[in-house]
DNA sequence: CGTCCTTTGAAGTAT
DNA sequence: ATACTTCAAAGGACG
């Protein structure tokens, strides 16, 4: 049982969040980089250019594979330097956020009607508003107030719950000051959610609570759902209504996601690209930029997403969303059906190894991050 | 319309 | 224990 294996101390591998770091040596650099001036923007999109002419060896999967591996590995040489870290902050920064800037970032602007954040309250919009908003991350004002020891709303179905194979995080109990009642007792203030939300066809948890982490398994389009379709027009609603779809619970959004989902309109902006294969490039080389700091944000951001959803929903499982548009109803893949995906993909990497045809993502690189991209 | 591309990280399965 | 796979977001491209 991998859920109980990680049990005790560990909260849901947030001792392992800050394993992305880079060396001593490379952080400098990268924190030179940090600057995001329109230089550094130059040198992206100069890297990005760069990385498409290596993409053009037909063995650019393998390559993508083989730095990735190179990178995983350098991890987890850092893991170990930096599980002490890790560790304080579960004992010390976690309890007391060490970003006090951050905690009620993105409460205001979706959950609570016609409102919006003040600018002058936040020191890090960590959620871009013009994209809408991952619904767990807008649950994640990370005010411990949503965690105090007399929940405000509790939902009487979810202590209710049964069958439930998710563990509780230790560290949960002890940073919120969680009664001993286990999950069923955690509840977040549900203040988060807008009424209209609160009413919506498709936010009912299994607990029985609202939610607009779910959405109807209704393929891609669930990701537009996901961000406005939950102040979804009265029409609509209707229209969802009638054809009810089995609902998906999204995964939570990890650290770079977040990432993702804060700068991808400033990239686009300043690129004057959309095409988010390109922009999830440059996402990634700022990540990387990113300092410890900086990227721990998004950890601890993530951390929380993943406490609130296991909260939420302490029956979910990630793999329920496994080939979930293909099954249509989640969690019911069998063993059987596990691997078909699996082995299709083994399949296309073989044909890339073997000199299969080309990404038609190679030939947008090649065509849409020309010369004239380097003089911005 | 469904899938791919592309990124990192979390979590799942397979060996 | 380790390796591998899938899925989270995004939106244009393509079959």
């Amino acid at each position: 049982m991998p859920q109980l294996s990680s049990g005790g101390g560990d909260d849901l591998g947030a001792n392992d969040e800050m394993i992305a770091f880079k060396d001593e040596g490379e952080q400098e650099e990268k924190i030179q980089e940090n600057a995001f001036t329109e230089r550094d923007l130059a040198d992206l999109k100069s890297s990005l250019v760069n990385e498409s002419e290596i993409n053009q060896s037909p063995n650019t999967a393998a390559v993508r594979r083989g730095q990735q591996g190179e990178h995983r590995v350098f991890q987890d040489k850092h893991r170990e330097h930096l599980e002490g870290v890790s560790k304080q902050q579960d004992g010390g920064m976690y309890k007391s956020p060490a970003y006090p800037g951050y905690p009620f970032l993105m409460l205001p602007d979706p959950y609570l009607p016609n409102s919006s954040v003040s600018p002058s309250s936040n020191k890090v919009s960590v959620v871009q508003q013009s994209h809408g908003m991952h619904p767990l991350t807008s649950l994640l004002p990370y005010s411990n107030d949503h965690f105090s020891p007399s929940p405000p709303h509790l939902p009487t179905d979810m202590s209710q719950k049964t069958g439930v194979h998710r563990h509780q995080s230790q560290d949960l109990s002890g940073y919120y000051s969680l009664p001993p009642g286990g999950v069923g007792q955690i509840t977040p203030s549900m203040s988060w959610f807008p009424h209209s939300l609160m009413l919506g066809p498709s936010g009912v948890h299994p607990t029985g609570i609202p939610h607009p982490a779910i959405v109807p398994s209704s393929g891609k389009q669930e990701h537009d759902q996901y961000d406005r379709g939950m102040y979804m027009k009265p029409q609509m609603e209707v229209k969802r209504e009638k054809e009810p779809k089995k609902p998906v619970i999204k995964k939570p959004l990890n650290a770079f996601m977040l990432y993702m989902k804060e700068m991808r309109a400033k990239v686009i902006a300043e690129c004057t690209l959309k095409e988010s294969a390109a922009i999830n490039q440059i996402l990634g080389r700022r990540w990387h930029a990113l300092t410890r700091e900086e990227q721990a944000k998004y950890y601890e951001l993530a951390r929380k997403e993943r406490q609130l959803h296991m909260q939420l929903y302490p029956t979910w499982s990630a793999r329920d969303n496994y080939e979930a548009g293909l099954s249509g109803v989640a969690g019911e893949k069998s063993k059987a059906d596990w691997g078909k995906k699996k082995r299709r993909k083994r399949e296309k990497q073989q044909d890339s190894n073997t000199g299969g045809k080309r990404s038609a993502f190679a030939t947008f690189k090649e065509e849409a991050a020309p010369a004239h991209l380097l003089q911005i």
